[in-house]
DNA sequence: TATGAATGAGTCTTCATTCAT
DNA sequence: AATGAATGAAGACTCATTCAT
C-alpha cells in the first residue's frame, strides 16, 4: 500500500534506535531512561516494547548489528591485495579502514567503551566484539607474515595494542574533539609511527 | 598531611574505600548499592554519609585520589635519567612502569575506563586524568625530543595511542585474564615492538 | 432469541468465549490477557471489542448463561416424580444430577469459586449464584417435605452445607485429579453417606 | 528499651498485615495494591519492603502461618478423649471446632477460598492446605473407626465432602450474613444433621 | 466487520539519602 | 560518632482499551 519507507513499525524502530543512540551516547546507559527514548522519539512509552523487549534488548540488538557490521568491514579490508608495495602498507590500510569504520560508527563504539561495558549485563557484547576483532588482526598478521618471530601471546598482546591505539585516538578526536573524515589520513600516519618515528634528530630516519 | 592512623574515623572511611573498591571492580558502578559497601565494610548505612556526601562524592575521592597518584608515579619516572644508553630506552622504561602502576592500580583504572566514564556524572574524571596524562607523555617526548618533526597535534595523538595501546593490552591481561606482575616485562617488549617488528621476514630490518 | 447460526460474527463471539473458558480454567482470571485469547481464538486484538465491551464483560455474559443453565438443569430435576420408591431417592438423584452438571460446566464453576470469586468487580456473580441454587434446594426441602422440623434458617444452612459438599468433591476429583464421569456413582453415593455411615462398627445402624 | 509492643520494625510489620488483610478481604489479591496497604497503614511505600520481599511473600506469609495455626488447633482436638459417650460425639465436636476456628481465621480462609486459590502463584498454598486438613480428617476418622467398611478414596472424599460443608456454611453466615459466635452451636447441629434428618416425617428418628 | 499498531495510566519494586535516637 | 529504620522519588514494564485504516 505504501512504500517501504513508510510502513507502520520499521519506521518507529528506526525512530527509537536513534533516539536511544543520542541518548546513549550524550547521558549514558544507566542515565538514559526508557521514558527519555519515547519522549525523544515521539511516542508512547508503550510503542517502545513494540519492538524492544527491554531496554537492555534495545542496546544489545543496535550494538551487535552495529558490531558486526564493523567487524566484517574490517574483515574485508583484510582481504586485500597481498603484495606489499612498500613496508607497512598493510599496516597503513588496515588503520585507515578502522579509523574510518570507526568514525561511521563512533556512537556505538564509544558507547560500547564507555558505557556497554560498564554495566556487566552487556559485558559480554564488549568482549565478544574485541575477542572477534583481535582474532581478525591476528589472521591478518599471520597472512602477511608480519611478526614473523612472534609467540601467539605475543600476537595477542599486539592485536590488543592495536586496537587500544586506533581506539582512544579515535575516540579522542572523533568523539571528544568532534574531529571528522578529514583527520583520518592524518591520524593513520601518526598511528603507524607511533613506534617508530621516537627516536631523536640525530637517529632518525627509519627507525 | 595528617596523622591518618590517629583519626577516629578515618578507620572507617578506609573501610569504605576498600570495600568499594572491591564491589566496584566486581559490580560495575551502579551493580554497586551503597547498602552492598557498608555491609561489605561492616557498618551502618548511615554511617556511610559521614564519610561521604553521596556515593559519587565517594567515587569521585577514590578515583581521583587514586589517579593522581599514577600520574605521580609516572611523572616521577619521566625525571629519570636523561642519558639514553640504547634506543628505545625511555620507551621501554615508561611502559614499564606504566604497567606496573596500572597493575597495582588496575581496579581504579579499569572502573574508570569501563564502570566510571559510563556515567556522565564522573565523565569529567577521566576527562582530567585523561588530559594530565597525555601531557605528561608529550612533555617526556619533548624533554627527550622523540618524535623530533611532529607537529604538536601529532604529538598529542602519539601520546594518547600510547596510553591506548597500554591501557587495552593491561585491561585485557590484568583484568579479563588475571594476569600478575611476572607478565609485565613480556607486555613491555610486545609494546614497544607493535610498529617496529611488524615487517615480514625477509625485509626485517629493525629488531 | 435469534438465528444464531445465521449471524455472521455470532462464529467469531462463540470462539472468544471458548479460548477464555479455556484459558480462564488454566491460568485464572487476572493471568489471562486479553492479547492471549485473541490469540488462541485467533483474531486480531480490536476484534474482541466487537464483542464484549470489555474483559469483565465477558466474563459475566460467560459466566451468567453458564450459570443460569447449571440451575435449570437441576430445577428441572426437583420437578421429577415425587414419589420415594426409597429412601434418600431424591438426595441421591439430587447430587447425582448436580455432581453430572457440575461436571459438565467445571470449567466455569471451578472459575467461578476459585478465580471469580477473587474478584470483588464478580462477586456479585458469585453471591447470585449460590442465593439461586440454595432457594432451589429449600423448595425442593420443603415440596418433599425433607428435613420436616427445621427452621427457615436450618434448612438454609443445610442447602449451603450440601452445596459446598458437593463443590469442594467435585472439584478436588474434577478439576485437581481429572476425574471423569465414571466417578460420578460413587461420589453421589459417598456424599449421601457422610453424616449417615460414620458409626463404628458395633453401632452400625443406618446403613 | 522499651516493652517489646513498641519495638520498632515489629509494629510496622503487624500494621502490615493487620491493613493488608482488611484489604485483601475487601477488593481481593489483585484489587489491593501496595500502595494501598502502605496507606493504610500510614507508612512510606519503602517500608513495605523492609518487612516483605514482594507483595506475594506477604500473603504467603501470612496464610501459611494463618494456616498452619488453623491446623494445629483442629489436630490438638482430634486428641480428644475417644470414648464415644454418645453417637457423633466426635463429629460434633470436630465440627464445632473447625467453625470455631474458622470463625477466628475467617479473614484468612475465606481470602484462600476465594482470593488466594484464584491466583496461581499462590495456589500450592491452597492446595497444601486441604490436603493437610484432608489427611487430618482422615486419620481421626480412622482412630475413631468411623466410616468402617470405606475405602481409602471413599474416606478422602468424605474428608473434602466434611471440608466444604464447613467452609460453606461457614463463609456465608460468618462473612456474608456477618453471623457470629452465638451461631456456632446451631450451625454444628445443622451440619450433622445435613444427611440424617432429611427423611420426611413418617420415617423420621434415627433411622 | 476486521485489524493490529498505538496508547498511557497504573503497578511493583529499588535505592540513595535522611533523621530520630 | 554511630545506627538502621524510614522515606519517597523514580524507573522499567504491563495490558486493557482505542482508533485510523
Amino acid at each position: 500500500m505504501e512504500d517501504v519507507s513508510a510502513m507502520p513499525g520499521n519506521d518507529k524502530r528506526e525512530r527509537i534506535i536513534e533516539a536511544a543512540m543520542k541518548l546513549f551516547e550524550e547521558q549514558g546507559y544507566h542515565g538514559t531512561k526508557v521514558s527519555n527514548i519515547v519522549k525523544e522519539a515521539g511516542m508512547a512509552q508503550g510503542t517502545f516494547y513494540l519492538y524492544f523487549k527491554s531496554k537492555e534488548d534495545l542496546f544489545r540488538s543496535v550494538a551487535e548489528s552495529c558490531l558486526d557490521e564493523i567487524a566484517m568491514a574490517l574483515a574485508v579490508n583484510a582481504e586485500g591485495e597481498s603484495v606489499l608495495s612498500q613496508e607497512n602498507t598493510i599496516l597503513y590500510r588496515t588503520i585507515h579502514k578502522a579509523l574510518t569504520v570507526y568514525y561511521h560508527n563512533r556512537m556505538i563504539v564509544s558507547m560500547l567503551n564507555r558505557i556497554g561495558a560498564a554495566s556487566p549485563e552487556i559485558q559480554d557484547i564488549s568482549r565478544h566484539f574485541y575477542g572477534k576483532m583481535a582474532a581478525l588482526i591476528q589472521a591478518t598478521f599471520r597472512k602477511f607474515k608480519a611478526y614473523p618471530h612472534y609467540t601467539d601471546q605475543q600476537l595477542e598482546m599486539t592485536a590488543y595494542a592495536k586496537i587500544g591505539m586506533v581506539e582512544m585516538v579515535a575516540y579522542h578526536w572523533f568523539i571528544e574533539k568532534g574531529a571528522g573524515l578529514e583527520s583520518i589520513d592524518e591520524m593513520t600516519k601518526v598511528l603507524i609511527g607511533v613506534n617508530i618515528n621516537c627516536l631523536p634528530e640525530e637517529g632518525a630516519s627509519g627507525q
